[in-house]
Parts: C-alpha cells; sequence; structure tokens
DNA sequence: ATGGTTTTTACTGCGTC
DNA sequence: GACGCGGTAAAAACCAT
C-alpha cells in the first residue's frame, strides 16, 4: 500500500514545487569510481557511496521539512514562519532558582543571605511569567498578523485585534485554550468591532483552528471580557461586495438605501447580515442596470443563491410598501 | 436534548441567447 | 443546449431553551 501512495504524493508535490524533484529520479553515478552517489541532505552534500567522493556541497534543500500529504500541512511544514508546535514558551531553558537554602556545597545560608535569595526568587519568577506572556504575545500577534493579512484587513483591526488578545491574556482567559484560537477569535471580534466583518466560514479558512472552536473562543471571549458587539450590521458587507463585483459607487448606494428601509420595515431580524447583503448588492445591481448574475454574488458572499432570492425578493417587497405611502 | 427558525442542497420548469 | 432565474421540498445548520 505505501508504494501507491508514495507516488500519488510524489506526483502531487512536484507539481506545485518544480525546482527539486529529480533527486529520485535521475541516477548520476561518480566521476571516480562510477560508484552510486548518495545525498545528504543534513550537510548538504553528494557523495559517493564507494569512495567517498564529494561530488557536490553546500547544497540547499529548500524542500519542506517532512512529507505532506495536502497543501494544508504543506503550509504547517514548510520551513519558514514560526513553528507550529512551541508548546513550553522558553522550551524549559529558563533558570529556576532552588527553593532549599543551600549553597552550591549543600550548607546552609544565613539568614541574610536567605532573604536575598527570596528576593531574588520572586523578581526571577516575576520575569518569568513576563517573559512566558511576552512570547505567548509575540507568537499571537504574528498569527493575527498572518491571518489579518490573508483577509486583507486593515491595520487598525489588527490593532484591536492585538488589544483584545493582550485583555485575553491579562484576565487569564488562556488556559486551557490555544493561542491561536483566541487570538483568530479576537480578530474575528475586532474585525465585527470595526464596521469590516468577514464570516466565520471566511476566518476559518486562514485560521489553524476549526470553526467550532473559533465560535466557542469567540463567545468565551466576549463574554468574560463582556466586549459589546452588536450583530454585524449589513451594510458594512456591502462595500466589500460590490468592490469584488466591480460594481459603480451608485449601485452601492442603492444597495444601502434598500437595506435601510429594510430596516425601517423590521425585515431583518432573525436573518444572516450576509444574505441581506449579498440580496441588497444583487437587487442593487438590477435597478442601476449594472446587472451581475446571482451566481456571481453568492460567490463572493458565501451564501447561497436561493438565499439571494428570497432576500431580495423581500427587499424589493418593502421598498415598494413604502413607495406606496 | 428539543423544537423552531433559517439556510442549504438538489431538482424542476421556464424563457432567452 | 447552456445559462440565468424562480420556486419547492427536504435536509442540515443554527439558536435558545
Amino acid at each position: 500500500m505505501s508504494e501507491n501512495l508514495r507516488t500519488y504524493t510524489t506526483e502531487n508535490v512536484d507539481d506545485e514545487r518544480e525546482t527539486e524533484s529529480e533527486s529520485e529520479e535521475e541516477e548520476l553515478r561518480c566521476p571516480e569510481c562510477g560508484g552510486q552517489l548518495a545525498t545528504d541532505t543534513e550537510h548538504g552534500e553528494t557523495v559517493c557511496v564507494d569512495c567517498g567522493l564529494v561530488v557536490e556541497e553546500d547544497e540547499i534543500d529548500r524542500g519542506p521539512e517532512w512529507r505532506a500529504f495536502d497543501s494544508k500541512e504543506k503550509d504547517n511544514k514548510s520551513r519558514v514562519g514560526a513553528p507550529t508546535t512551541n508548546m513550553m514558551h522558553d522550551k524549559g531553558l529558563s533558570t529556576n532558582i532552588g527553593w532549599q537554602d543551600k549553597d552550591a556545597y549543600g550548607k546552609s545560608l544565613s539568614g541574610r543571605q536567605r532573604r536575598r535569595m527570596q528576593r531574588l526568587r520572586t523578581w526571577n519568577e516575576r520575569f518569568r511569567t513576563r517573559d512566558s506572556k511576552e512570547r505567548n504575545l509575540k507568537q499571537a500577534l504574528g498569527e493575527i498578523d498572518r491571518m489579518a493579512s490573508a483577509l486583507g484587513l486593515p491595520d487598525n483591526v489588527r490593532e484591536t485585534a492585538s488589544v483584545i488578545y493582550r485583555r485575553a491574556l491579562d484576565e487569564d482567559l488562556l488556559p486551557g485554550r490555544s493561542i491561536e484560537g483566541v487570538s483568530t477569535a479576537s480578530l474575528y471580534a475586532a474585525a465585527r468591532q470595526a464596521g469590516t466583518p468577514r464570516s466565520l466560514d471566511e476566518i476559518a479558512g486562514v485560521s489553524r483552528v476549526e470553526k467550532d472552536e473559533i465560535a466557542r473562543t469567540y463567545r468565551y471571549v466576549v463574554r468574560e471580557l463582556k466586549l459589546e458587539i452588536q450583530p454585524a450590521d449589513p451594510e458594512s458587507y456591502v462595500p466589500r461586495f460590490a468592490s469584488d463585483l466591480g460594481l459603480s459607487d451608485e449601485a452601492e448606494r442603492r444597495a444601502r438605501s434598500l437595506l435601510n428601509t429594510a430596516k425601517e420595515q423590521g425585515i431583518h431580524s432573525g436573518k444572516s447580515p450576509v444574505g441581506l447583503a449579498a440580496a441588497a448588492v444583487y437587487a442593487a445591481s438590477l435597478l442601476v442596470n449594472e446587472k451581475v448574475t446571482q451566481s456571481e454574488v453568492s460567490e463572493v458572499a458565501n451564501i447561497s443563491e436561493v438565499t439571494i432570492r428570497n432576500r431580495y425578493h423581500e427587499l424589493l417587497e418593502a421598498e415598494d410598501s413604502v413607495a406606496l405611502n
């Protein structure tokens, strides 16, 4: 079975990484003795098995760290970027001061020195935990940054996301939760607060964490930090959708006004904001003669066409009933 | 866990290019 | 005949309880 799997995977990987796929295929011979060559990736050398002649050296291993079976995994294992698992902030390397009041020879310390040591312990502990939070923060911020740029979120969102994360850290919300999970949740919250919301799906798409966990962590963080986040305003999605579809400002304005009349009519409660926004954009595109298809809208909004249909009927009805008055 | 609501999936029919 | 659109029924997802 491993044979089949192997050929399949190497092919796949080669597709995307053309550079150095030949190593397994071509069989070069040693120029001196004709012996077989072997590649020593650790030292970056190609050596002859028989005579030991170094044929090539200082090669760079550009490949990913391990074999990867899909693109996601490949991302994780690539050589660049932060290591994915660094469970202990200091890898157990930081200093610890023993609790016994003995010197290096095992003799007891004088009272004066004991007090000194006590102070040292306190400070060492303080620095160490401070340091641990610092590292934690650093990693989280990197993660937030990565996701934010993947989603095209502006700097101020990253800013608030990191503020939220800092608060979570200060309130000791982290234990039992992953750094990635909390950073993702922070970013999600920040995006919504800033009025440039991204759907849970979009967020989950760039995060290392599953959607469910993000939602769970998000709820938790919001509750504990008592962040006030009102349900996303459909209007806030409009600009993004409109620009993704290449619609004019005029169309965007129409979409907004449609949403506003809908709000006055109270059509919008309980419905997904994204769906409403998508429908409004679609309806607006019709009204200003810049027709885009339903499926195009559903594509950029990540919403089903059916939902767009249902919503945009409601939107137009609301508009009509206002027009009659 | 449950029930009610919303969204999605899958399918069908109609008109147009 | 492919495409865009509308509608429907049933399944799935979501949410408050």
